[in-house]
DNA sequence: GAGCCGATTGTTAGCGTTATCACAAAGGAA
DNA sequence: TTCCTTTGTGATAACGCTAACAATCGGCTC
């Protein structure tokens, strides 16, 4: 930086105005002090600068498990967000859900001085270890419910299974059964409320949930049971992997889809557009959800007090797994 | 620190050293700073220590699609082995895929002083963009050919696709129909010339590669046209996706699977193990392939000079798409 | 023409660490 | 005892940048 004043004779606090406020400096000394950064292809060290002024221009977002699509997803939302307002993303991956591991990985991020921190671990346990965070530290969660100490960004699950049941009773089914996710995670949580909300405002029998595992394999085994009941007519999956276990079952079982049972997922990963038959989902805009976090963190960073909810709004897509109820 | 330092009674530089190097200071002494450090909860400061040491605990991830399979497996298998070395992962995704693009992100995240770059981006355009990069940044390349100014870990595909090819020939198929990917990508480079020297090999007929484009939808239509030519019986589809579009152009078109045609994908994508029939196809470990990535970085940065050549084997996994030979 | 104002640029003093060298104490060899 | 190591600790000076204030320079008012 030196160097680049003494070419452009001027000092060290001029450039690093050119490069901070350009505005506050004539622009011809601009002129000349661009012209001197490039030809000694100068670029400012972000240590020293974050030294001095307690920004590091870096976000760290904590996620479970970043090959899933929805973290993923999100997580590329949030950055394509930052990158719009010069900040870099790091993160760091959770090796498991406790209040301990949480804390860790915030505590590594800290360690490097990130302005703020993305949580995306939708878990009731995770919720546990938003209780104990640093005050200090400006934080946003993705995917938990309402209610928290911090502002959070979701999609609203409810609204998801809502449609997705109303869809299925506008079909002509007595009743939908629901596949629902694990217990502690929130998503399948509000999934099941979801569903029962809908099912109940219509005074329709509600059916016990079967407790899946958001894997392909849960689905299909529950899916065989179901595939023996007559009644069943239409299934709600917590997922769409889930749903294509179901599928697998009722094809083994005979029970052909969507003539004989219909069939809904959650998520409309990629794939669910090249099933046979193709997938009726309720599609989560992840990438909205992580732009949104980003927003909220900003504000956060910018000293925003309030404790933001903000919900994405998921949407239905209807495709091939799901018709008329037969007779 | 200068409060740690007084409250342990000893100096400022102690107090690092104890952090730093703490066989250098006396067990007692050691002590007594721990003791201070955890009463008055001090984190040291990573702006001003990588100040003065030069280096910044902070490796970049350049990445094209982190909402892909593979990448973000990558990622996190390149976040985890980091992880064991007390070094953070900041990620930049590319917004295209020209010279420039790459060049941006490097600078972005030079510009916060990462101590070396994981370029993730198997494709040849992304190989020109590699060329131009500073020579003074330690660079490893995920999935590019061999060659290059710099290290490089890749998933070996010709092998991968030999294994899926003798597969196929060893079930009594007389040849091997095959849909490669779009010829930027070196992968699809890779599987072809594996697929064609294998066929090769055993003097077989080579078919004309199907240009496809990694979607279901192009190995749809491909396989529309393949099923109806009753030559056709053993199909190497050169990703997962596509050979879901050929399951369904295959059922729609009549022809079952694996009595009538035989279909092979690469990836092991998680759901290739939930279709109809369970897909045979030729896992990658992507975690192993951002673990080596990690480590030629590393020997780079502390010096290295070589640029290796590390391959990933690999596996191929029977299920139910692949059989004997009608007839 | 003195005095004042705003715009622009310069000077100084850190930000919180660690490298380097200096120093003190303790032990061992002569 | 004296000198020389070795070991442990401290003092000082950076690292590269920016905040805060100081200084300079035109131009303008009266």
């Amino acid at each position: 930086m030196e160097d680049v004043a003494e070419r452009a004779g001027v000092s060290a606090m001029t450039v690093s105005r050119v490069l901070n406020t350009p505005e506050k400096v004539r622009p011809d000394t601009r002129a000349r002090v661009l012209e001197a950064v490039r030809e000694l292809g100068y670029r400012p060290n972000q240590a020293a600068r974050s030294l001095v002024t307690g920004r590091s221009g870096t976000l760290g977002v904590v996620s479970f498990d970043t090959t899933l699509y929805g973290p993923a997803s999100t997580l590329y939302g949030i950055e394509r967000a930052a990158r719009g307002e010069e900040y870099l993303i790091t993160i760091v991956s959770l090796t498991a859900l406790n209040r301990r591991s949480i804390g860790d990985a915030v505590d590594r991020l800290r360690a490097q001085s990130v302005e703020g921190v993305v949580i995306v671990a939708p878990h009731e346990s995770a919720v546990d270890g938003l209780r104990s965070l640093p005050a200090d530290l400006p934080v946003v969660v993705v995917g938990a419910r309402e209610g928290l100490p911090v502002p959070v960004a979701a999609v609203d699950q409810e609204a998801g299974a809502v449609r997705a049941v109303r869809h299925l009773l506008s079909l002509g089914h007595r009743t939908v059964w629901h596949l629902s996710g694990p217990p502690d995670w929130i998503d399948a949580a509000g999934r099941i409320a979801g569903w029962r909300s809908a099912l109940e405002a219509e005074g329709r029998p509600v059916p016990d949930p079967l407790p899946g595992d958001w894997s392909a394999r849960s689905g299909y085994e529950h899916g065989l049971r179901l595939a023996r009941d007559p009644e069943v007519t239409a299934v709600f999956a917590a997922n769409d992997h889930m749903a294509m276990g179901v599928l697998r079952a009722m094809r083994e079982a005979g029970r052909r889809v969507p003539e004989d049972v219909s069939v809904v997922g959650f998520d409309d990963v990629p794939e669910a557009g090249y099933l046979w038959p193709l997938l009726t989902t309720v599609r989560q805009n992840f990438g909205e959800v992580g732009r949104l976090a980003f927003e909220l963190l900003l504000e956060r960073i910018d000293g925003g007090a309030e404790n933001r909810y903000r919900l994405v709004e998921p949407e239905l897509v209807v495709r091939e797994s799901t018709g008329p109820r037969a007779g």
